[in-house]
DNA sequence: GCAATGACGCTCT
DNA sequence: CAGAGCGCCATTG
């Protein structure tokens, strides 16, 4: 069987994000396998359908700020899905990576 | 196969 | 702390 592409392991790699956690492309991409990827991170994520099971909106930029796509404000959206899980934004609309961000460590080193 | 794109990251100013 | 510039890698056309 072929393996996952980097997408799956991006997907993957965001499932694993905790409930009331927050984590950044940067963080997914090393876990999926591919530091530096960033971007794919966020390009994956943008090609996820809206009945996805990938909680994406726990992930968020390095900066701690959420990300925004095209169009009008879908951040307000993701937002409001993280506060309902716990997450707190500053005035600022930043989150403390401090406080939620979560780096998931892998469980498979070489 | 090559060129362009893209929910980004890091460093310097 | 905020803003701007360069580099990163994978997917799509």
């Amino acid at each position: 069987m072929p393996e996952p592409s980097t997408y799956d392991r991006i997907y993957a790699a965001a499932r694993r994000i905790p409930r009331g956690r927050v984590s950044t492309y940067g963080w997914i991409a090393e876990l999926a396998g591919v530091p530096g990827a960033a971007r794919q991170v966020g390009y994956a994520m943008a090609a996820l359908p809206a009945h996805t099971t990938v909680p994406w909106h726990r992930v968020i930029n390095a900066q701690g700020r959420v990300s925004i796509r095209a169009g009008g404000d879908p951040r307000l959206e993701q937002r409001f899905l993280l506060e309902a899980e716990g997450v707190a934004f500053d005035a600022n609309g930043r989150v403390s990576l401090e406080r939620f961000g979560w780096r998931g460590r892998r469980r498979k080193e070489e």
